[in-house]
DNA sequence: GATGCGAACGTAATCGTTTTCATGGGGATT
DNA sequence: AATCCCCATGAAAACGATTACGTTCGCATC
C-alpha cells in the first residue's frame, strides 16, 4: 500500500505503482488496445488498489466531451416532470450519460439564463419548454450544441423536434365519443398559445367534420386549470341543445368539470358522457373513472434522449427533423362505453399537418 | 470583429482582443481586483464581442469545484420525486449551484455504480434511498465528498440526515381520531424494513398509549401499494369488534382499502373513519376526499440543499447531523370530523427518540 | 536624490488527462 | 544473417483556466 493518506489518486499514481508511464494508464484503463495482458492487469490492480477513479474536469478538457446532457424544462405539473425524467435517466445511464437539469423555469429570460449557465458542461440539450421559439434559440442556443425540443411548435428545419401526437389521440377519442352514439360532443379548450391545446382543438374538429358533419361545433374556453374546466362545465350544462359528451383538452379540466356535473345532479355517463387528455393517475380514481387518452411520457422521455444521442453521434447533421409519438385511447366509465373486450386501443402514430 | 469563424472563444482570445494579459482577464472577470477601471472595461468589452464563457472544465481543474451538486434518488412516486426536485432545483439555482441527477435505482448496487459515476463531477451530494446504510456509505462515498441523507435510518454523527416527522404525522392523525370520538384505531403499516414506515408506526403506537390506553392496538400488514391496502381493508372488515377508524400509514393504501369498504357496501365515514399519510393529489378526489398527513416534499429538498451548501462552504464539520421537517394533518371528510374553523393544524416539528 | 512601497500587470507553473510521435526490441521474412 | 515491420511502451505536448510570484512603474518619504 503507497501512500493512501493523500487526497486522490491520480493516474500518475497509477502509473507509479503499476511501474509503466501514465500513457500506458490511460490507454489501458480506455479500453484502446496496445497493452500487453499482462501489464494491462497490473494497472487493473494497482487501479483499484488506489482507488483510482478519473478526474471528470481533465478528462474533459482534453476530451472535449463531458458525457453529460442537460435538460431544460418548465415548472410543469408533477406526474409528468417525473415522468420524463424517469425516461431520460433510464436511457441517459443506459447509454453512460449524466443528466443536468434544471426545471421549474418561469419567464424566457429566467430559460435564457439557465440555457447559458449550461454551457460548455453538457454535450447537448434536451429543451421543454413554453418560451422557447425559433427566435429565442438562434439567439441562446450556440450553433455547435445539439438540442432536440419536446412539444414544441418549432418548425424550422434547423432543429430536431420531437412531440406527442396530441392530433391523432384527439381525434381518436372524439371519434369514440361518436361511435359511442354520443350525437354530439364539445370541446373544453386549453390555452390559447399552447401547442398541444392547439394540436388537441385541430383533432377534435377534424373527427367531428369527418365522422358528424352536421353536428354543431361546440368549444368552451378553458386553460387546462380545474377551476377552468369548472367553469366550463358550468357553461355545458347551460347550453340548448345540450351536447351528448364532452371531451376536456386535458384530465385536470375533465376533473373539475365532474365537479360542476355532480353539483347539479347531472350523472356522468347516463345523462352526459365526460373524456380527458393525458391519463393521470388521478384519472383512474374519480368517480366515475375517467376515460382518457395516455401519452407515454417516460417513452417521450427516452425517445428524445435517444434522439439527442444519435445527433452527438453523428458529425453529419441527420436527416429527419420531426417526429411524432403516439398514444393510446384508454376508455373507462365516464364515457358511457360499454366496456369492450380491450378497454385500450392503440392508435397508429400519424403524421399530420 | 477579429476571428470570428473559429470555434470557442478562450481566454487568450479575450486577453489578445483587449491586449492585456490572461491574468488580467481572469482576474478583472472573476471580480477580485488588481485591474483599472479602465481596463476592466476595455476587458468586457472584448469579452462580450467574442461571446467568451470560459470553459468549465478547465476552471473545474484548476479550481477543484465543480458548482454541482449531485442527487442520488430511488425509483420513487411521481409527485414525491417532482416535488423533491423542484425543491433542491430551486434553492441550487438561487446559489448557483448546478443539479445532477441519477434517479430510478433499485437495487444497492445500481445506487453504488452511480455514487461512483458522479465522483468528481460533483461537489456534494444529496441522497435518498432505501439501500443507503451506514456501511454501504463507508464503501461508496469518499470521505471527503459532503452528503446529506434524506429520510435516511442511518444515525452515525458521521453524516448528515434530514427526516420528516413521520412519528409526529402519524401521533397527531391518530390522535385527531380518537379525538374526533373514534374509540379505536387499526393501523394498515408499510413495508416492515421502510423507515419512514417504522416512524409511523411508532407514532400510532405512542398516540394509542396516551389518548386511548385500553383500545386494542390494531396492525394490518402492507407495504404501500393500493393492493395492499386494499387487502388490509377486507381485513379489517372481517374483524370483530371492528375498529371504528383506519390509519394507513400512506394515501395509496388508503385509498385501496376505500374501495374495499365501497366495495362491501360500508360507509366512509358513517361506518367507519379512513385516514392516510402524505396528501397525494388523489388524495383530495377520491369519494369521499381523505383525510390525511401533508409532507412539505418540495420544503424537504430545499432544506436539504441548504444544509449540503452550508457543509459546502465550511470546512470545519458543522454541529448538527439530524433534523426533522415538521408535517401537517389536512382533515377532508374521510374521517368524519366534522370540518372545523382551520381544516389543517400545524403540527410543531420535535424531536424523537 | 536615494530609498521604500504599493498598485497594476505579466510570466509561468499548475491541475490530470488524452494523444501524437519517437523508440526499442523481437519475430518473421527474405 | 540482414532486413523489415509491428507492437508495446514512454516522453512530451496539448487542453483552458487560476494564481503565486516577479517586474515595472509612480509617488511619497527621508
Amino acid at each position: 500500500m503507497t501512500a493512501t493518506t493523500g487526497k486522490a489518486a491520480t493516474i500518475k499514481d497509477v502509473a507509479r505503482e503499476a511501474r509503466v508511464s501514465v500513457a500506458s494508464v490511460s490507454r489501458s484503463l480506455n479500453g484502446n488496445g496496445g497493452v500487453t495482458a499482462e501489464t494491462a492487469l497490473r494497472i487493473r490492480a494497482a487501479a483499484d488498489r488506489l482507488h483510482y477513479v478519473p478526474h471528470a474536469a481533465a478528462r474533459m478538457l482534453i476530451t472535449r466531451r463531458s458525457n453529460t446532457i442537460g435538460a431544460l424544462l418548465p415548472d410543469l405539473y408533477g406526474e409528468f416532470f417525473s415522468e420524463l425524467i424517469r425516461g431520460i435517466d433510464l436511457a441517459a445511464r443506459a447509454r453512460g450519460l449524466h443528466l443536468l437539469v434544471s426545471s421549474s423555469h418561469d419567464g424566457a429570460e429566467d430559460a435564457a439564463a439557465a440555457l447559458r449557465a449550461m454551457q460548455g458542461r453538457v454535450d447537448g440539450m434536451l429543451i421543454l419548454s413554453a418560451h422557447v421559439d425559433a427566435a429565442f434559440l438562434q439567439a441562446n442556443l450556440p450553433r455547435s450544441l445539439p438540442a432536440v425540443l419536446l412539444n414544441s411548435a418549432v418548425t424550422s428545419p434547423a432543429y430536431a423536434v420531437l412531440n406527442v401526437d396530441n392530433y391523432a389521440g384527439a381525434y381518436a377519442m372524439v371519434r369514440h365519443l361518436l361511435g359511442a352514439g354520443h350525437a354530439s360532443v364539445a370541446l373544453i379548450a386549453g390555452p390559447a398559445g399552447n401547442f398541444d391545446a392547439q394540436q388537441r382543438d385541430k383533432g377534435y374538429r377534424a373527427a367531428m367534420a369527418k365522422h358528424a358533419p352536421h353536428a354543431p361545433i361546440t368549444v368552451l374556453a378553458g386553460d387546462f386549470s380545474e377551476e377552468s374546466g369548472y367553469r366550463a362545465g358550468r357553461e355545458v350544462l347551460a347550453l340548448r341543445p345540450r351536447p351528448r359528451a364532452v371531451f376536456a383538452a386535458n384530465d385536470m379540466m375533465a376533473v373539475g368539470c365532474l365537479a360542476a356535473f355532480k353539483e347539479a345532479g347531472v350523472r356522468v355517463p347516463q345523462d352526459i358522457a365526460l373524456a380527458g387528455f393525458d391519463d393521470i393517475p388521478i384519472a383512474r380514481y374519480v368517480t366515475p373513472p375517467l376515460s382518457t387518452v395516455r401519452v407515454s411520457i417516460a417513452e417521450l422521455g427516452r425517445s428524445a434522449l435517444e434522439r439527442l444521442a444519435a445527433l452527438l453521434e453523428k458529425t453529419e447533421p441527420l436527416p429527419a427533423h420531426a417526429d411524432t409519438l403516439g398514444c393510446k385511447i384508454v376508455i373507462r366509465e365516464s364515457c358511457g362505453a360499454s366496456l369492450i373486450a380491450t378497454s385500450i386501443q392503440n392508435i397508429l402514430s400519424t403524421s399530420h399537418p
